[in-house]
DNA sequence: GGAATGAGTGAGTGTACAGTCACTCACATG
DNA sequence: CATGTGAGTGACTGTACACTCACTCATTCC
């Protein structure tokens, strides 16, 4: 009968399971303080089969890693896109308020700053200079902005990161208000 | 007279030899990637020693914390003393070039990076809030700047931050470049 | 029906590590 | 010399966790 012209494999579908819901724990708890077994429980598998599907926990966390870059690339070209405004400061203001939309739930930014803390496990390195190599030259090219300007986004992004770990927002005092204000952020 | 072969000394001056040594060592691998044995054999002392002087691996990272911002505060304070252009962003330029010159040895800036990463336990979160707190109203003060050029000086920290975790200054690439230029870092 | 394939797991194994505890030894004081 | 105090440690305990392996079960194909 015409069943489906190509065999799908059901362990492709479990690998992006199991990524989604890495980025989501290892977000949570970080590299090192991850188990992969609480992974596992939030993708509803057993410990055993993660272990299956990627070949160690460092592999894990790197697709993980790479899937959260692609996310934020995604998000930024649709905010270049949909700009109003056409003028490279004007788009490079739209992407800024598309990432603030694409992480006002934490996990993608807070992956990166752990792959930060763990970057000196080469691969891990290796997967954030990607990615932000992705980043700064999508944001380069669609944009049209100066090369001050693009470096002015990243460090501004930098400062937003520093705020959500921190919990800034929640800190009522003039320091806390000197650092988040105008910063759009979840 | 001839000094005895074998000395003891006090605990007080035991802990700061190993809060030294803590930072060092945390700087390289981590909160959790760091096993208490391998700062006390940094220290030339045994774990067991370490587990007295301090009541847990937590109080050990935020000591070792809490005296690299001592440290950086102290370096941002004589930048400003010592700044021939005495205008708020002469001042803070000078700032800058001090703490620049303070993490030419790249511990104090990892030590930061790997608390944000494990801000999410309250006693190191807080301490991270302390000393934050601490640098930004000890840099508006002394430098004199407005509350905008301030928060662009954190900004920069930050990208400084990524600069260093990520190693791009080995990256011979134009988005690297474009990222690190006129940022001074080790 | 029955063989082959591949999803998925339970029950381990080995190891690393935080924290403890009973102890030894250096030194100051009377 | 005797004794008290505090520096410093070796040996241990309990636990957490990455990874493995022999296995079961469902589906597909002949």
């Amino acid at each position: 009968m015409p069943a489906p012209a190509v065999r799908l494999s059901t362990a492709e579908a479990r690998r992006s399971l199991v990524i989604d819901s890495a980025i989501e724990v290892f977000a949570r708890t970080g590299y090192l303080g991850t188990p992969i077994a609480n992974i596992a429980e939030h993708a509803r598998i057993s410990p055993a089969y993660v272990s299956k599907l990627f070949p160690n926990k460092e592999a894990l966390f790197v697709a993980a890693l790479d899937e959260c870059f692609e996310r934020a690339g995604a998000a930024l070209s649709r905010g270049a896109e949909t700009s109003a405004d056409r003028s490279p400061d004007g788009i490079l203001n739209a992407m800024g308020g598309a990432y603030a939309d694409l992480i006002a739930d934490r996990s993608l930014l807070m992956l990166q700053v752990h792959a930060q803390s763990a970057a000196t496990i080469p691969e891990i390195g290796a997967a954030l200079r990607r990615g932000i190599e992705s980043i700064t030259t999508m944001v380069r090219s669609r944009s049209g902005a100066t090369d001050e300007a693009v470096q002015r986004f990243v460090a501004y992004g930098q400062l937003c990161h520093l705020i959500v770990t921190t919990g800034l927002d929640d800190v009522p005092a003039e320091w806390a208000r000197l650092l988040t204000a105008g910063i759009r952020h979840p």
